[in-house]
DNA sequence: AAGTAAATTCAACAATCGTTGAAATGTCAA
DNA sequence: TTGACATTTCAACGATTGTTGAATTTACTT
């Protein structure tokens, strides 16, 4: 048993991170106050400033630490894509499916703290003052690779068109992750904001659609 | 001339409804204090208070401003579009078009107050806390008339996939008027995030192509 | 057992928060 | 001018905010 303390020892600092989480996905950056953080993770309100340096590096943190885990399990799907694909690579509905199914049909939809993540995420993608370069800092190495992936499955499309249908598809992908229950109630009930799996099933061949119509798949 | 109060007084009201308007739109409601909005509106620190009783009356006084302009633009397009259709009612494209057009295709867009609303909405839209409960009240009844429409035009769709469809194409939308410039760095300039004119000539296809493909227009 | 560094607690700081009574000013009719 | 009412200002309230220096406790090594 080699080193007990890094297995025992960082509860409270994890504690205090999954609260947060939770927190900034509910209210916000500004809606969360650090006491509120260290109540809820039954901690000293001098804590999370210790361990962060301050409220925003709190808030850094919780975005950095899932973020790393999400851009390996998507690279490793659209690897596996591209590997399985012939000489002229994987096709639009393939790749689409590589950048969604880690997300919404695995089983990281049956846990608490990656659905906190995931509203946080939506939240910040909407946020005009955080949106782009929080966006752009974590994730955008990676969605280069699928827009390079869809490129080539899409050869006659026009760049901007490109880029468009992505950020279609972002949106799409954003408000599902919000959890709002919106669509709750305007279907009465008919379409569930909890059923990440239907919303997986639907949003493929929505998107795939989508992109193939602006930028021409024959 | 009768009234002429009306016409030259409330001007430090509608000051205050403003600058509210873009502060919230930037830094959501909990980033913004009631000496911002006083400050930015040139204005007495009491008088917000006083006009809208308190805080929360201020930010949904400044969500119901705009809310009523744009439903009844929106229904006057879908009217429109329902008097010019055969007696199938409109296409698919003509419904999405009359949903869309007025808030991305008209001088809307060219108004700074209606662009920063257009960003508070985006942001209150993805907000666990806040979204389903305003977007409800402000914007479904009109929405319903939306569906209903669709369900004309996608006799054979399945109830749950339609209503999966608006849920993509809102938050297509929403992402769009969000103006986080994720955009512009993705696609290294090629695709703007004011260019919304480009975004509603291509959303509208990609939207339609959407629903067709998994609402079965045939 | 002593020593060292990390982790945690405590107490307090100045700053800002939303709200509100009371006073002052403005507007318009009689 | 007087009176009535809406608007605006002023000053202050108690509560909450993020942060930090110093003290204390814990964990681990020597």
């Amino acid at each position: 048993m080699p080193k007990k303390t890094e297995n025992t020892r960082p509860r409270r600092k994890d504690r205090i991170l999954d609260i947060a989480e939770s927190l900034f996905a509910k209210h916000a950056f500004d809606g969360v106050s650090m006491r509120m953080v260290a109540d809820g993770a039954e901690v000293d309100l001098a804590l999370a400033s210790y361990h962060f340096g301050n409220k925003r590096g709190l808030f850094d943190a919780v975005l950095l630490r899932r973020a790393e885990v999400l851009n390996t399990l998507r690279q490793e799907a659209l690897e596996k894509c591209q590997a399985e694909a012939d000489e002229n690579g994987p096709s639009v509905d393939a790749i689409i499916d590589a950048f969604l199914y880690p997300l919404l049909g695995t089983g990281l939809q049956e846990d608490e703290g990656w659905l906190h993540y995931f509203e946080l995420v939506a939240q910040v993608n909407s946020s005009s003052e955080w949106g782009g370069q929080l966006m752009t800092k974590y994730f955008d190495p990676l969605v280069r690779q699928f827009m390079a992936a869809l490129k080539k499955a899409l050869p006659n499309a026009d760049e901007a068109n490109l880029y468009w249908c992505y950020h279609f598809l972002s949106g799409a992908l954003t408000l599902t992750f919000a959890h709002t229950g919106r669509i709750d109630q305007l279907s009465d009930g008919a379409a569930r904001s909890e059923d990440m799996r239907g919303a997986y099933e639907r949003m493929v061949p929505f998107v795939t659609a989508g992109f193939k119509a602006l930028c021409g798949s024959k």
